[in-house]
DNA sequence: ATTATTTATTTGGTATACCAAATTATCTTG
DNA sequence: CAAGATAATTTGGTATACCAAATAAATAAT
């Protein structure tokens, strides 16, 4: 039983999904494992119609699949589909990056540049989830720059759905962190220039390694089987 | 009482969802109108459960606003959520340009050709909405050309979230048909050649076209109240 | 007559009950 | 013992019941 029901004015939906999708980004729950409606809301101590207004939510983001007359599952993306995700999180990011150039205010470029800084302070000896938390957090900041809340959203949403593989990828240190380090710098130039074209480059640039990253990874997991 | 209840194996749910979604879509629900659940699953002839299964998913849709203790109510965007709407958007059929250009087969293309050409044909004496349905329609078999799901769907959404801005606007004939023709005809110039640039470029210029008209029809609306 | 207060009612949120399809287990039959 | 049929059970889908908050209505006090 976790500590669901705190006093808010929030849907308990809501607060179920938002459990439930941490458990999900944090490997708690494997992509593929089912969701049995009663049970999970049992060990939740809720009832079914919140925990299945949870999954709807959760369909909708992606991260959940249901099928009729089937248990929800967990989101198990091929490489093909991931690849196509992070695809058009790249044209998100894009023009967050343009977006951004023109909205962005000192204070929250201040907060991109800090983000920036305690990244490469923490390269050295971050552990994996620590050090590509961080990194996540620098490109929501930028986005959340744009003040444009529908872009946000969508762009958390795939973030959500990519998540796990990027978060393998980057465990795998297929991608040095150096690297990243040197990508983030010249998106921050391109803020700090409020060079469009730039930082919008530089953000596709970035993506477009985590996909060949990505890719990597899924190779070698079918070449261990 | 509509004609849900059909035999098929799909939840209800989400037929309800696609009823409303329709309703919303051509005006019989106007922004900003409350959707009471009891009443409204007692029109379908369903119970509250489906219903409210129908609005969590047109909530995530961004078609439905539901607020604690609120009647669920039709969203009601202001000319600056859809300006950042429209703004997803166009960076979303960028980037379909782009992949439609390097995977649409010939069949895809000829299709959307003579989708062209099917509204060159109208273009003098169609009805608005059919004019607006079939340009709508041109759009969407170029993202479908793209075969990638998530995209697809995306811009699926965000369609349905402007639909209506975008059809008054249309309605008022402020764009003549003639420059949405030619810069139809652009983006499809662009396919054939395949020319990524160009396909791009030209389907962002219709959509940022469409910003400016939308902002002139509120701007209307506002002087005369 | 107006405002404040209280009661009635409506509404969304959650829990429970029931159903049908699908799966699994059991039993029967070759 | 194996394979098919049937019964039992599990699971998701839907309907109903109940609750609490919010709103509307009615009443009382100034």
């Amino acid at each position: 039983m976790l500590g669901i029901q705190t006093i808010s004015r929030q849907r308990l939906g809501d607060k179920i999904a938002d459990v439930l999708r941490n458990q999900i980004l944090l490997g708690e729950m494997n992509p593929g494992s089912n969701i049995p409606e009663r049970e999970t809301a049992e060990a939740l101590g809720v009832s079914r119609t919140p925990l299945r207004e949870a999954l709807l939510i959760l369909e909708g983001e992606g991260l959940v699949i249901m099928a009729p007359a089937k248990s929800p599952v967990v989101a198990n993306p091929t490489v093909n589909e991931i690849t196509q995700l992070i695809l058009v999180q790249s044209a998100l990011e894009g023009l967050a990056g343009e977006c951004a150039c023109e909205v962005i205010t000192t204070d929250e470029l201040d907060r991109v540049q800090s983000m920036h800084q305690g990244l490469i302070a923490i390269a050295d000896q971050a552990e994996a989830l620590d050090f590509f938390s961080a990194d996540m957090a620098f490109h929501e900041a930028i986005v959340a720059a744009t003040k444009n809340l529908p872009l946000i959203k969508t762009h958390a949403q795939y973030n959500s759905r990519v998540w796990r593989a990027r978060f393998m990828s980057s465990r795998r240190r297929v991608k040095k962190r150096s690297i990243t380090l040197q990508e983030h710098a010249n998106i921050v130039e391109g803020l700090v220039l409020r060079d469009k074209d730039q930082t919008s480059a530089a953000l596709q640039q970035h993506l477009r390694d985590a996909i060949t990253n990505i890719a990597t990874v899924f190779a070698n997991q079918e070449n261990q089987e």
